[in-house]
RNA sequence: AGGGGCGUAGCUCAGUGGUAGAGCAGCGGCCUUUUAAGCCGAAGGUCGUGGGUUCGAUCCCCACCGCCCCUACCA
């Protein structure tokens, strides 16, 4: 066991061994307490010096020491606890010689309880007058700095721990994503859902298109994946009678990293049969307005420099959306009648494109030869999406890029197929379920055919099964849960809401390893 | 993956082509209502790593490592 400091952990080990030879177990198994600091800031926060000096009633509190003033034979320091902290006050004439010894062994870091009653300080702040300590843990590192706490943006991921201790607002953060998680459950469980948690390791990762991790199982000598999506097991789900059913746990796509992005993140999916796209969009107006609201207090929560109003969202179709933000100085914006042409897209796509590399604009970049419905998402992405700051549904998508929703009942090239777009990220992506095996069968093996990583290599024939024994006509959606989060706590990275983001291990450079370090004898 | 930025004491940060400083934390001393407690004293650094230029590099140049931001892939 070594970590830096070394001299500061040594230090505290023999204070840790002077405490013991005090009499003080080293690592005692509990502590029976009365109140958490928060309690007691609740409780008697508003409190009166001189009721306090009439009432007195005993107190026991424990927390980790996070201010520590010693002065000669008293001395004063902050416990905190369940996110807050309260004083206390230690004098030797009360606590006595080892009592006192004890203080002045104590460093801030350390976990301590205190027996005493409340009273109120010289400058008014409400203290414990602490009548006995007891020693709980030794922190034998030590905090980070008290004033600017913990600034080092990647010491504060790679260590949460001391970041949860010294940054408020990351402990919020977190509070704020556990009730977020809460209200949501709350929301659907009131309209009849059951939760569910359905497979993260998949023989076929499907679902989404995205690439997959893949790991393997030893007894069954078969590789898995696991999951990007918790779809198809979903509707299996809806198949098998399940008729409202949610499922908020983690998927995993093997892509970049970003503030958007991180490979592990937390959907909320849920299906609902007899329902449609509409039905969910207006869904989903209820549950963001009542989410911001639970959260925030408000339908307009601030998030950076803008004020997002989730009373009521913009609709929109992705041709409608591609017209409207198409910018000005770019020429006239295509007609609807001309994007839904054949070709139309692309030919909106290359007038875009020369105006945007002539006036360094980000520019549409297509990889390889494009469907209709793919150029059309490719110019919406370019010229729309960063612009859906207030919350807004957007629908209609084309087929090509929708393998899993049903077509529109008059133009088979849109299907019934929504997300929702809030400071300029998806947050949700929900649609009428296609329950049509033979239709269903046909796009996956026509995505089978194009190929690429983020394609299954194999057809899911269960799940074509499943939907020949009938899915009902059923609408699903998914919310990013931490993009989510993000939004209601005015976070501007995703690692900001994850507890532990993936970041390169520590000390595990790309260098090449120690020449004999995988010898085999 | 491409572009930009950052990396100095445990933490937060200054700084200079002549081998380094502050505050906090830690150590010793004084101090029985302090609160970024105070006062006195001492200690703490291969200046991210490896090369190069130079009489001399923490500083200039190159490469690498790590992180952050933007772009790309994606939700």
């Amino acid at each position: 066991m070594q970590f830096e400091p070394r001299d500061q952990f040594e230090q505290r080990q023999k204070k840790l061994g002077q405490i013991q030879a005090l009499g003080f177990e080293a690592f005692p198994r509990e502590f029976r307490w009365s109140h958490t600091a928060a309690d007691l800031v609740r409780e008697y926060g508003l409190a009166k010096a001189a009721d306090l000096e009439a009432a007195k009633r005993e107190v026991r509190v424990a927390g980790r020491i996070v201010s520590y003033r010693l002065m000669g034979k008293a001395g004063f320091a902050h416990l905190q606890g369940g996110g807050k902290r309260v004083q206390i006050y230690v004098k030797k004439d009360v606590v006595g010689e080892r009592g006192f010894q004890l203080f002045q062994l104590l460093d801030l870091g350390d976990h301590i309880g205190v027996r005493g009653h409340m009273f109120l300080t010289k400058t008014g702040e409400l203290s414990v007058w602490v009548e006995e300590l007891f020693f709980l843990s030794k922190a034998l590192l030590p905090l980070p700095e008290k004033w600017h706490g913990l600034a080092d943006i990647e010491l504060r991921y790679r260590m949460r721990y001391l970041d949860l201790i010294a940054t408020e607002k990351s402990r919020e953060i977190f509070e704020t994503r556990a009730r977020i998680v809460r209200e949501l459950r709350k929301f659907f469980d009131a309209r009849g859902y059951i939760e569910v948690e359905t497979p993260m390791m998949h023989p076929i990762a499907g679902g989404a298109t995205a690439r997959p991790f893949v790991t393997h199982h030893n007894t069954l000598d078969i590789d898995l994946y696991l999951r990007i999506a918790p779809e198809l097991y979903l509707k299996r789900l809806t198949v098998g009678g399940f008729d409202r059913v949610y499922e908020i746990n983690r998927n995993f796509r093997n892509e970049g990293i970003s503030t958007q992005h991180n490979p592990e993140f937390t959907m909320l999916e849920f299906y609902e049969a007899y329902s449609n796209y509409r039905d969910l969009m207006d869904l989903n107006e209820q549950l963001f307005a009542q989410m911001a609201e639970a959260i925030t207090g408000s339908t307009t929560v601030k998030f950076g420099e803008v004020a997002l109003d989730f009373s009521r969202m913009q609709r929109l179709t992705m041709r409608e959306a591609i017209v409207k933000y198409w910018p000005a100085a770019a020429g006239a914006a295509p007609a609807l009648e001309e994007l839904a042409a054949p070709g139309g897209a692309q030919r909106a796509t290359e007038r875009y494109n020369s105006w945007a590399k002539a006036n360094q604009a980000p520019y549409a970049a297509a990889k390889g030869n494009l469907a209709d419905g793919e150029w059309t998402g490719l110019l919406f992405e370019t010229v729309a999406e960063d612009k859906l700051v207030q919350p807004t549904i957007l629908y209609d998508f084309p087929t090509e890029i929708s393998p899993l929703s049903k077509q529109k009942p008059d133009d088979p090239s849109l299907t019934e197929r929504f997300e929702i777009y809030v400071a300029g990220m998806e947050i949700a992506n929900g649609f009428s379920e296609l329950n049509d095996p033979a239709e269903q069968e046909r796009r996956f093996l026509a995505q089978i055919a194009q190929g690429g990583d983020e394609v299954p290599k194999q057809l899911d024939a269960d799940y074509v099964r499943a939907l020949c024994h009938g899915l009902p006509p059923t609408a699903g959606e998914g919310i990013g849960i931490d993009r989510l989060t993000m939004l209601l706590t005015d976070s501007h990275s995703i690692r900001d809401v994850i507890l532990f983001p993936l970041l390169r291990p520590e000390g595990n450079s790309h260098e090449e390893p120690p020449a004999q370090a995988a010898g085999k004898a």
